[in-house]
DNA sequence: ACAAAAGTGTTGCCGATACACCCATGA
DNA sequence: TCATGGGTGTATCGGCAACACTTTTGT
């Protein structure tokens, strides 16, 4: 079989084995050069991007099918994936745009294919360390990467506001989400964790105040190594106490101002 | 045809228009005597209690089907409704169960139904009015009534789990829902909207900083009417200034300590 | 030497808490 | 008149925001 056959047929198997009418799509966060990230599929042959998304398996948890479908499609394993939102307007995805991007890679599949019925989406986001990915596409697209989250382009059906509602949700949730932790270098400075609060918030803080606060919650362990390298004061290195951020952010969470 | 055919004729009709597999859960909250409860359906000739739920049809988006069946199934209407949480695990209801409630009321639906199949479920929580509702149950059911959310039965399928999350969510979200506006009646006292968060929160409140706090906020009327009744003091009467409240709500929220 | 950035300390204000006192009402 | 609960005021305490100075490093 060629590829095309073979992409095609592969399609074909699936239809028996899925839920119709249920998808997943995941919008994977990461963070670098002081922004926010998510990452992005290009479907083969098209401009159009995409957020990584598939089906359920029948006998298949909707939360394992998030993680199977994330690690099929991009390559990302063990993440840190959370359920945020289900999408369930009839009008979120319109049938001729997908029949076009399946056409454009020669595979065929009758109108009348549940594939192109109404479809419910249940919508999470992960977490992950931007420097710890190498994201790979798979056999449905022609490139992976990330986008920086202010500077989308129009996206696949209503991928726009599924990320939109991510980021609102993980900003809501920012006190009690192990943010750092996940988006974060296992060392990192405290300058680094600043940054990445800051971007979160919108909003800048004060230096001095920050690395107080974030001492006080006493789930930081300073490491004797410091950042070498940029012309200035070299800073230490943290790490997390995973047990003590845990408890700090299920007892009440972070404080910012 | 009698009232069981009309019920049995009454479903099978249904399984052509709505989605397999997909269903919607709603739990409501009210407050009443202090406590927070929910309401509850009994099926109909058995002692078994489940939320008020059910099936979203071809063309409906979800929230719109999560109105209308908790109008069809409790005759509540023009509810505060939030999407909470969506509920995939394969193993959530047992088929076996469902058919032994049906049986109850001679409704028979084959084993290979759709209904029996798996379903993903699409949790709501409503917050209304204790005084302003009078719920009745439908077709399907004997019974309708508050339970208070500390002493549940054993409920149908994993119910007790969307009860349990719906109450988390709640508590987590708590500075940031109008509970009080739609929890209490439109005319309240100080003492009652502080019951209120206090029974939320699980923990007492200074009377004196509470109500100091809640008129800083500035989203309180204060009336000329008193509550008399009481072997007390006569309570002022408070009302929403629904605005401000709405937009301390979306601003950084309320706090409480 | 200088600029840029990081580490650490101090002050003062605001706001929350912990109070006390008085008032209204029904029994 | 007494018990109960509601309305209002005040003093104190602590935490956080605002701010300054020193230290390190590369150029």
């Amino acid at each position: 079989m060629d590829q095309v056959t073979s992409a095609q047929h592969w399609m074909a198997q699936q239809m028996g084995l899925i839920i119709p009418h249920l998808s997943v799509d995941c919008v994977v966060f990461g963070f670098h050069e002081n922004q926010l990230r998510v990452l992005l599929l290009r479907f083969k042959n098209t401009e159009v991007w995409a957020l990584p998304g598939g089906r359920v398996y029948r006998e298949e948890p909707v939360n394992t099918a998030a993680v199977r479908v994330l690690e099929q499609r991009t390559g990302l394993r063990g993440l840190y994936l959370q359920q945020f939102h289900t999408f369930g307007d009839p009008d979120r995805l319109h049938s001729s745009d997908f029949q076009a991007i399946l056409a454009q890679q020669n595979i065929r599949i009758e109108a009348s294919s549940l594939l192109f019925d109404r479809t419910i989406s249940v919508g999470y986001y992960a977490l992950v360390e931007f420097a710890q990915v190498s994201p790979a596409p798979d056999q449905l697209s022609d490139e992976c990467r990330w986008w920086d989250i202010r500077d989308l382009p129009k996206l696949f059906f209503d991928h726009n506001e599924i990320v939109a509602v991510a980021v609102r949700t993980l900003r809501q949730r920012l006190s009690y989400e192990p943010v750092g932790l996940n988006l974060l270098p296992e060392k990192f400075t405290m300058p680094e964790l600043q940054r990445l609060y800051e971007t979160l918030l919108g909003q800048p803080l004060d230096r001095r105040n920050f690395q107080k606060r974030m001492l006080a919650y006493d789930f930081l362990q300073r490491l004797d190594e410091r950042r070498t390298g940029g012309a200035f004061k070299a800073p230490y290195l943290y790490r997390f106490d995973r047990e003590r951020y845990a408890a700090v952010l299920q007892g009440g969470g972070l404080a910012f101002g």
